[in-house]
DNA sequence: GGCCAGGCGCGTA
DNA sequence: TACGCGCATGGC
């Protein structure tokens, strides 16, 4: 194998690469000196944002086209077009205002739904440890350049369907370990099928991934949307509903029935960008304006 | 030391 | 349909 340095750059517009990777939506990518260094599948990966139009990257062997990057960046996405598609009214406004460049990654669906899968009533830096700690032990690890630090890959299906609960307990996954190993097992035997998820319509899609145990609808979203495509899936953690209650129904108490007709409703086609910026904003704006 | 974290599953009203 | 609770673990 050919252990090179590879390079290339992909001019972006209104692309914030750190606020991207820090999000909430991917949890591998650590800022090193030099640049953001993370995992894409099999591949060691290291980002820089240059100025404001560019992005540079750097791989360890075989990059072939990097058509695989331009996917997970979602570069040629236009961030003129995803906010004309969001509605005009004001919290959406500061939200776009707080943080424009933000952006979605499309991640692997499998990596992606695990990740959420060990999510819950979690911190984000939380989550990053218990990533690590289920990569370093069950996942393959990957070429890196002299003086860099080792990096492994995401576990697959197969390996972690055969982790027993008091190993991914080691890992600090509490009681999320039974429903990472269950989901494992029931997509290794088929019982629900990755591949046939992306192809259905979003509401089915949904419902078919609520079938894995520990996940739910807010976990289905999250996978739904970081690691298919599905544009219009709305997560709602306890960020973003405090968001919508804060921002669209001050002192009022709408009822669950209520709410989810608004998000389905208000935030258009492109929905999930939208809960993302709500998801930045309403935790970066923590501490101003006497909101606790 | 108490509260909270990108929730889920289950029991109950 | 809508609550309430327990579930591990760690940051602040």
């Amino acid at each position: 194998m050919d252990n090179d340095l590879e390079r290339a750059v992909f001019a972006v517009k209104d692309y914030d690469l750190a606020a991207t990777l820090t999000s909430g939506q991917a949890f591998r990518w650590r800022l090193a000196a030099n640049g953001w260094e993370g995992v894409i599948g099999q591949r060691w990966v290291r980002l820089r944002q240059q100025r404001g139009d560019a992005i540079e990257a750097e791989t360890f062997g075989e990059a072939g086209d990097w058509q695989w990057l331009r996917d997970y960046l979602q570069v040629r996405v236009s961030l003129d077009a995803v906010l004309a598609a969001f509605p005009t009214d004001e919290p959406m406004k500061a939200a776009v205002a707080s943080c424009r460049g933000l952006r979605l990654l499309r991640q692997e669906s499998w990596e992606c739904l695990a990740s959420f899968i060990c999510s819950s009533t979690k911190q984000i830096v939380q989550i990053q440890q218990i990533i690590a700690l289920l990569c370093e032990r069950f996942g393959e690890p990957c070429a890196v350049p002299p003086g860099v630090a080792p990096a492994w890959s995401f576990p697959t299906i197969e390996r972690l369907s055969r982790a027993s609960e008091a190993e991914l307990r080691q890992c600090k996954l509490g009681f999320r370990a039974p429903y990472l190993a269950g989901t494992a097992r029931k997509l290794l035997d088929r019982a629900v099928d990755l591949n046939r998820v992306a192809n259905f319509p979003l509401a089915e899609a949904r419902e078919e991934l609520c079938r894995l145990p520990g996940v739910g609808r807010k976990i289905a979203d999250c996978a739904l949307l970081f690691g298919f495509g599905f544009e219009k899936a709305f997560p709602v953690d306890v960020w973003v509903m405090r968001a919508l209650r804060q921002l669209y129904f001050p002192r009022r108490r709408p009822k669950p029935r209520r709410l989810r007709h608004f998000i389905e409703t208000h935030f258009g086609p492109r929905a999930g960008y939208a809960q993302q910026y709500l998801f930045h904003y309403i935790r970066t704006r923590r501490g101003q304006e006497g909101l606790s």
